[in-house]
DNA sequence: AGGGATTTTTTTGGCCATCGAACATACGTC
DNA sequence: GACGTATGTTCGATGGCCAAAAAAATCCCT
């Protein structure tokens, strides 16, 4: 199978998807509160469920009890995880993350490459990119379907259309990631900026976030901002996510990665408090490459040190944030605003000259509608927001009904 | 009556709710196309149509004739004009526009005043305001019965509640426009941002802006931005408008109104290009006060002569312009980015400097992704945006099954 | 002029998704 | 062990919606 199956029409099939839809994005739900979500009555759950369960869709799900309450107790369902798997691949600039989910949303395995990327040609790199989830699949998925991928990177995607448009981290354009591996692969690709996949699954874990407007901000290799309204990706003009990163925050700043200066990411992302740390400490500038982990392991440990010209550079990035915060406040007024990724290791040394700069750069009866976060999420959840999308596409033939 | 009437739940008044907003948003429609953007089949609609009629909340539209098709000739609906009308009115810093429409969306009477209410206590700016809304409607509005009230203000304006939570051009904080409007005139009044209810306007004009994503950047007595998604109004995180005016685009720039420094409204409002010019003219800087029309006019007249100082004014402004929008486009990426609103009268001095800022602000891919154009759209549309706001809100009413 | 051709609108009969109400079930509690 | 409470199921009935057929209103061609 190549695509994914289409969205149901028959008033039925809706009914089922819509019940499918929020089971996936809720959880295990007992029946009354999937009656409660949907709008519908008992006895109409009730049927859509039996069938759903006899068809082996969903089953009981036993872990998640409630004691204590009175009555009778509920019955919570879930989906069943034989079902077939779907692998959920993050693409970095010189790292590829992997993560094998089964249909019940368990994690069978993960696994973490070093594997540099950024100069093939788009058939090369999807050539690669296929073999290792190939090699990773029969390895990890023995006893597993796999049914779909799901493609996480940086830059800007087209996910309709499944292209990886333009990144910072790879040489080559328009990249065909969909086709390209759909047909390396013979399975159905979703492709997601890294940053909103980073959103949805921050999203799952902290329900408050799926209502209202929240912005999540991401400082890693770059900075990339995924916007969620009501739980729901926010999407730009081709279904893509926000390059939120390179917004110019200061006239002739520092270089950035995309040609441009002053972008937000040339302050902010590692492998520019990388560079500006060693131009600092008179040692030679490092060619392009990004930092390993131990290298902004060591660095942080010079600012815990009180290396005073290393101090003053994170407070400089602070600032910057500050400001980068104040332009989305002003902008969007988003319910909630959520800073994670590796950026924010630093927290420490940057906490206040952010909270300096974003009163400055914010009306305060905005600033105070705006609920603000920080927190510490691992990459891990980069691959968990693209997989749950996938989830979702696979759902919908989930939702199809057999003719009897 | 006070308040909106709720939305329906039943099923049938949820159908007709679907029809009328329909019929509100695109205009007169046929059945068929009724059918088509509804997803419901002919014999459906015709049962709905066919009891709005016999009540006479819809009519047969004969004013949109299309001839020359083959086969029997469309019959477009649209709504009576006999069912009430609505007053909207425009706000501004020394201005107060005023618009009388019936429930046919057609305009019977406008009125501008000028009326200085900026530094009123919260209380006689309401009893000012009523006064003002009642008068225009006893003159105006003899034969009609007004049913409802709409306000658009600049600033931060919380819909919901219907407070303008905080405005650039108001001394007092949190004035409860609903509640304190429908004291006094015993009308429910729906409030918005001024930007917003432009773009809402705009949007009603060019059909291609209600798909996708349209920003709508309104240049004038301050800088706005109301944002559509598939035609409906984005809301904040309290169900406002959104400040990007009070971006701070410029560290440590000019005053702002807002008390800030540097926003974008400094370099591009009215009233910052007037005091920048009159100081450079080596003229006495004017007091807070706006420019009038006229002002603004002998201004685009000496740049027109050539007045190198004023148009190297111009070129900043546009060229904060560009960044700003660059700041949008890759914050957003939208579909539209619309700029109208007086601040483009002087378009041709500002074009060159914005193109490059932009060029600089944004990276090539996603730019060319977003459809930029420029309305010369007059201050008229303000109005017809919140009353169009409004007769949607009466439409629930309308969309009420009698118990028979 | 008149008889298709074409498209819109109405009418009719029937289906099925959903619901209300009664019933069954499975606990805690006293 | 009876009662209270909440969840889940069964069954008959409602009514929103549709497909198909018919009617209506124009254009078009001979």
């Amino acid at each position: 199978m190549l695509t994914f199956p289409a969205h149901p029409t028959a008033p039925k099939e809706l009914a089922r998807r819509r019940l499918l839809d929020a089971l996936r994005r809720q959880g295990p739900l007992a029946r009354v509160e999937l009656g409660q979500e949907l709008g519908l009555s008992p006895a109409t759950i009730s049927e859509l469920t039996s069938s759903l369960l006899t068809e082996g869709i969903l089953v009981l799900d036993d872990t998640s009890e409630v004691a204590g309450a009175r009555g009778r107790p509920k019955q919570r369902l879930y989906f069943a995880a034989d079902l077939g798997a779907v692998i959920g691949v993050w693409v970095g600039y010189n790292r590829v993350e992997l993560r094998l989910v089964d249909s019940s949303g368990r994690t069978r395995a993960t696994r973490s490459l070093e594997r540099p990327l950024q100069d093939l040609a788009p058939d090369l790199f999807l050539d690669e990119i296929a073999a290792t989830i190939m090699a990773f699949a029969t390895e990890a998925g023995r006893d597993l379907t796999i049914r779909a991928v799901g493609v996480a990177a940086q830059g800007y995607v087209d996910s309709k259309e499944g292209i990886i448009t333009w990144s910072p981290v790879f040489a080559a354009r328009d990249i065909p990631i969909s086709r390209g591996l759909a047909e390396r692969l013979g399975l159905p690709v979703v492709v997601e900026n890294d940053a909103s996949a980073m959103a949805l699954a921050i999203a799952r874990r902290h329900p408050e976030l799926r209502t209202g407007r929240t912005a999540t901000l991401m400082i890693g290799d770059g900075v990339g901002m995924g916007l969620l309204i009501d739980g729901e990706l926010y999407r730009g003009a081709r279904s893509g996510g926000s390059e939120f990163g390179h917004v110019r925050i200061r006239r002739g700043g520092p270089q950035c990665r995309c040609g441009g200066r002053g972008c937000i990411e040339a302050f902010l992302a590692d492998y520019a408090l990388y560079r500006d740390a060693q131009l600092m400490g008179q040692q030679p500038a490092p060619d392009s490459l990004m930092p390993t982990e131990d290298a902004m392991t060591a660095l942080l440990e010079r600012a815990r040190d009180g290396d005073r010209a290393l101090l003053d550079l994170l407070q400089g990035a602070g600032e910057v944030l500050g400001d980068a915060v104040g332009i989305l406040i002003q902008t969007l007024e988003p319910d909630h605003v959520v800073i994670c990724g590796p950026g924010t290791r630093a927290w420490t040394f940057v906490e206040a000259a952010f909270d300096e700069a974003l009163a400055r750069a914010s009306i305060p009866e905005l600033r105070a509608l705006t609920n603000l976060r920080v927190l510490d999420a691992s990459q891990d959840l980069l691959t968990e927001g693209v997989i749950f999308q996938c989830l979702r596409e696979l759902d919908l033939g989930l939702s199809r009904l057999e003719a009897v």
